[in-house]
DNA sequence: TGCGATGGTGGATCAATGCAACTATTTTTA
DNA sequence: TAAAAATAGTTGCATTGATCCACCATCGCA
């Protein structure tokens, strides 16, 4: 057993706010992390009772196809760091919720095209809103708005350079 | 079903870089979850073969029992916004893998002191290396260093916020 | 025409998450 | 001081999601 004595590091820590995070108190993807989790839970309240609730990428998913008629499964699923497969079954839960359609592409008897259907394109209204209004909400109790503009920028750049770079 | 001849939105999204992303293009917790998902995955990789492979909070949990000894499991429950049950489950594998032992509180007889273990140590040393330099590699691909320090530096009192917030 | 690559489906496994019930202990309060 | 409420942790369970792999159909190309 490790040496419990040999420093001595205060109290015991029996609250939150006498624990330091080590190394990871200057990691980045240790607060990616940690505001992911959060973040994700308070949107999954919100969108209680909707057939996009949990799970990150269905609201992704439903906003593409909406504003993109014949968008592909394929590249969902790319834009999602999904696999098909993941994406294919969120796709089978929109259909037999009436979302979406599948058509064949006539260009390629492989690929599908996806259409939002009038019940798809209400919740999506529904559903943009939200979504936006959620960030908003939660990220104004706990970054300044001039903050949040930089991070956005920033993380909007290295999202895309990630793309580029995993293609 | 929605006209989807009424808005030309241009041909076919049949790749990625033909695809916007709608609303979620300036919105915060969308670039929050898709890094999540990307950076998780990168440092899962890395950790193949560690007992702390898979899963976000094994990490910190490790790190921050051996940075803290007599830590108590609902303290590393709230650091992770997980429950107790969860969080136990962790603490179960790593007893299970020598990685630490679990002493019940001389003060409470309900709750538990966490101690590591000369393996654990040993381990957490290992990790703590490999955490901070895959933060370091992954986001120097796609984050000029000095907004990286911009971004952690908002992130960090983000996340000490939301914490106040939810206490 | 044949072969490799691509798009999508289905199955199986594994891990994580969250909830509720339960025990034991401590703290509060009447 | 006895009863009630709160707290710490465990366990079981159901749901969900992620991942891997095999499989089928189709397309592109030699």
């Amino acid at each position: 057993m490790a040496d419990q004595t040999d420093i001595d590091r205060g109290p015991l820590p029996t609250r939150v706010d006498q624990v330091d995070l080590d190394v990871l108190e200057n990691t980045l993807s240790f607060y990616i992390r940690v505001l992911d989790v959060a973040v994700s839970r308070d949107l999954d309240e919100r969108l209680q009772g909707f057939e996009v609730a949990r799970g990150k990428w269905k609201i992704t998913a439903l906003l593409l196809i909406d504003n993109h008629p014949g968008i592909r499964p394929s590249v969902l699923a790319e834009i999602a760091f999904k696999d098909r497969s993941a994406m294919g079954r969120i796709l089978d839960q929109f259909e037999v919720h009436g979302l979406i359609t599948r058509r064949v592409s006539a260009e390629d008897g492989r690929a599908q095209e996806l259409y939002i259907t009038e019940k798809g394109s209400a919740l999506a209204a529904k559903v943009r809103s939200i979504v936006v209004q959620q960030s908003k909400d939660f990220f104004d109790r706990i970054i300044p708005p001039a903050e949040q503009d930089v991070v956005i920028d920033v993380l909007k750049r290295a999202y895309h350079r990630l793309r580029e770079i995993q293609e």
